[in-house]
DNA sequence: TATTCATGAAAATTTTTTTCTTAACAGCGG
DNA sequence: CCGCTGTTAAGAAAAAAATTTTCATGAATA
């Protein structure tokens, strides 16, 4: 096991065990792990007042193969790919610039997280129910009624028969007119939307499988025949549900675009006549 | 700005860029960059068939400082939560695990890319028209439609008065009842839709406002008083025009965020408000 | 054909690693 | 109690390895 996951852990694990002077070098990168990966063996050893060749058995005694190994471990605990700024809430008194990198990177940090959480199994299952339905309605309220409208929007490129509804009226019509291999799209970001919930349930029972895009453990994932979860976000702050929402749009991303993939050269076929016919609406690009 | 986030994003970014010989080490590293970081200068010159002198070439073109400033941020971007793929484009044989991981890594690149180009002053800007508007019209069609419709929902839950239309004749009509203080809301991904740059240009004719969210010197952009601008994402392949949405969602929520701390404490009661009445409408959390 | 540019070979430099030496300390016998 | 000896820690310096620069060559382009 040549990378243990977290070199930090290990360097204040083992700190008691090390040397005097290897144990100087420690309390050094505990303290500044960053600044230690701008330092070559030669700073180390004179920030931590030690010899050169100390730095090196520090290394070892940590479990690695050298100082430059050392470093490279270092910098994967660093990770600051993900999340420059912790999700900080915003603050009246921020400036845009920095409301606009909080929520940024806040997203950002949001969709690496859902990543890490999602369920294949069931991303699976609603993509192949999804490519083998007949019709696909699509229903979502409020927040979500963007939701759906997008979800049916993507699923129409990509030539499946989608239809997004909003009033919960017409989607009951509607809902009735979908044939035994249609299929119910609901989005909700709580799971908790009566109306949608109840559109839901009419489904099932008249055999219209369910697929729903909501808070795991929800009213509405009990009544769902597969449910795609994404991790709450907590909801500390006013803008907080924007993440969840941020998730669901790439989830649906995802459902659309493996829908696509499932259906295979139709479905591309399908997507250039799209564009085709979208372009034609378009001002030229030299107007 | 030392550390560009992702170093793996930056290659593929400027991977056209590169010479034939400093291509080839790029693709060798997009490839397989875990084991890169395993071999020294020597070594992967010879993997890559070329001089160790083109590979030091290679990390100075991505930005580097040299090669171990070059393994140092890779190693950054390997660390565990960070984006274990590089946005390859989605192949057809992709399980559904990989294809949502690359959609949710690019997603999270995108996001990240964009708010380093963000226009400060067109952000603040808008956020100002957009608070002291009396009335809002949110305009957008096709796959920008869903995006109005998020806006203007967004802005309503902060008491900003937003309506949103994908329907160019009732637009148009709602667009003559916009007083003198109103705002057009104009949203299009290419800035080429016909329907949304007459509705702009007939905004702008009668003296109303039109702050666009949209494609740089696009037709749309000239149209408007203020524009908000993502950077193009290159439409590589099919799923990439869905990363430029997630932008647009995200920069919607910038400006409402930004119109709620500009409104101060109204927005804040106004909130409590809606979050209020739609909480009547949901079944209970022990239901 | 001249000129620029990309590339690799080799030299120069820097950095890391090893080896060797010195210093400190503890155990042990005088 | 003192000093000897073995052991270990730590640094200095030498050696090795890696990186970076320079320079020459060949290919491409105008």
């Amino acid at each position: 096991m040549p990378h243990p996951i977290n070199i930090l852990e290990d360097i204040r694990r083992l700190r008691p065990d090390l040397k005097r002077s290897e144990a100087q070098v420690a309390d050094l990168v505990l303290q500044n792990p960053r600044g230690v990966l701008e330092q070559n063996v030669t700073a180390l050893a004179h920030s931590a007042a030690v010899s050169e060749a100390t730095v090196v058995r520090f290394c070892r005694s940590v479990g690695c193969a050298g100082f430059p190994d050392f470093k490279l471990r270092l910098a994967e605990c660093q990770a600051r790919g993900g999340t420059p700024y912790v999700s900080q809430d915003v603050a009246p008194d921020d400036s845009v610039g920095t409301l606009a990198r909080k929520i940024f990177s806040s997203s950002a940090a949001a969709l690496t997280a859902a990543a890490a959480g999602l369920d294949e199994v069931a991303l699976n299952d609603a993509i192949a129910r999804l490519a083998d339905a007949s019709r696909i309605l699509c229903v979502g309220i409020g927040a979500s009624g963007a939701l759906a409208q997008d979800a049916a929007h993507k699923l129409l490129r990509f030539g499946a028969n989608a239809q997004p509804c909003s009033d919960p009226i017409l989607a009951r019509m509607l809902l009735l007119n979908l044939g035994a291999d249609g299929l119910l799209l609901a989005l909700s970001n709580t799971g908790r939307s009566g109306a949608v919930n109840d559109l839901a349930a009419a489904a099932r029972a008249q055999g219209v499988p369910v697929v729903a895009i909501t808070a795991p453990e929800s009213p509405l994932s009990r009544l769902a025949s597969v449910t795609i979860a994404s991790l709450p976000v907590e909801d500390t702050e006013m803008y907080t549900p924007m993440a969840s929402r941020l998730v669901h749009l790439t989830l649906i991303d995802v459902l659309s675009t493996g829908v696509a993939l499932r259906l295979g050269d139709p479905a591309r076929e399908h997507l250039a006549k799209v564009k085709a016919t979208i372009n034609a609406s378009r001002t030229p690009p030299t107007g």
